[in-house]
DNA sequence: AAAAATTCTTTACAACGTAAATTTTATAAC
DNA sequence: GTTATAAAATTTACGTTGTAAAGAATTTTT
């Protein structure tokens, strides 16, 4: 009988359909874009992508997490930056802000606010906690550099909390 | 002849529409809302609703305006406490934050990224402007009445970035 | 070569937004 | 009171959507 896809056959087939899904979702919006043009763009009927994902909003959910872990990678490659506390601190920040400009529709399909669905998507979930724990670790650092004072944990949230409204608001 | 629909006429069943809608929204997500779910609560036919919206952006964003309208009178009444220019600050403040825990829905309707339409939209556009502007104004008093030090744009930005940044990631 | 399991495609369907056609309704003219 | 009218409201109809179900194709084992 016809054998079954390996892990990696699914594993290139689910990378390659994100991949085509985030630069549409990014073009068209996650609404703007149908199943039947991502199955077009892999040259594959409309109905081969349900092989892969259950449905469209798990292909969202997927390049979702995708992007959230780029954003986490830049953050940590910023931390393993040489240098003072002081100045890793400030080149994690500049990596964020580097990526919401560079990459603003990454940044909104990351940060949408429309979709606190996560508790259902653990893959998600794990993304999201990744970035939260890089964005906020530094300022362990800090503090314990003795350049700042007070809980890291709240600092850090301040600090990113901040930033996050910035890049949202404006 | 059947006489035209009056001013008023439009003006209360749009209300009427933007009401149900909200509700509809808030419980089921913009996406998740049916016209034929809006007509019926409206015991109206499918098609009447077209008659008082284009379609159906157009009375989601109806209903964006509206809410950020009753988000801008609740800043502008905290604004028009009695008191030191810090206490009245800090009314503000409180007034931002308490419509983001009462109204987490609205809340989320207003700010929602992904609808970054504002422009094609002259009532969106005013009424961003219309809370942009209490956001930040409070600050001149601070600034005038000597609290703060700088320039008052830039330090109600900041706090407001924050403010928003808080409520959007927790 | 035949069987069988799995993939992929084709077909089919209910639900959506809304355009077009139709019916209803409220006035003005007789 | 009837009729003519035009606006409002409804009904019908259509192209698209996500995806279920049925069918065809493919690659292995016997």
């Amino acid at each position: 009988m016809r054998p079954q896809l390996t892990e990696t056959e699914i594993a290139d087939f689910r990378r390659r359909l994100c991949d085509v899904a985030e630069r549409l979702f990014v073009e068209h919006g996650v609404e703007g874009v149908t199943m039947r043009q991502i199955a077009e763009r892999l040259e594959c009927s409309a109905m081969t992508p349900y092989r892969y994902f259950r449905n469209k909003n798990d292909i969202f959910v997927a390049v979702r997490a995708a992007a959230l872990d780029r954003f986490s990678e830049r953050l940590e490659a910023a931390r393993r930056t040489f240098g003072s506390p002081a100045r890793r601190g400030r080149a994690v920040g500049d990596a964020y802000l580097q990526f919401a400009i560079e990459e603003p529709d990454a940044y909104r399909l990351i940060f949408d606010l429309s979709q606190p669905e996560d508790a259902n998507y653990p893959e998600l979930a794990a993304a999201n906690a990744r970035s939260r724990k890089t964005m906020t670790d530094y300022m362990e650092d800090l503090v314990a550099a003795g350049v700042m004072d007070g809980d890291p944990k709240t600092l850090g949230l301040i600090y990113w909390a901040g930033t996050h409204g910035l890049v949202n608001l404006f």
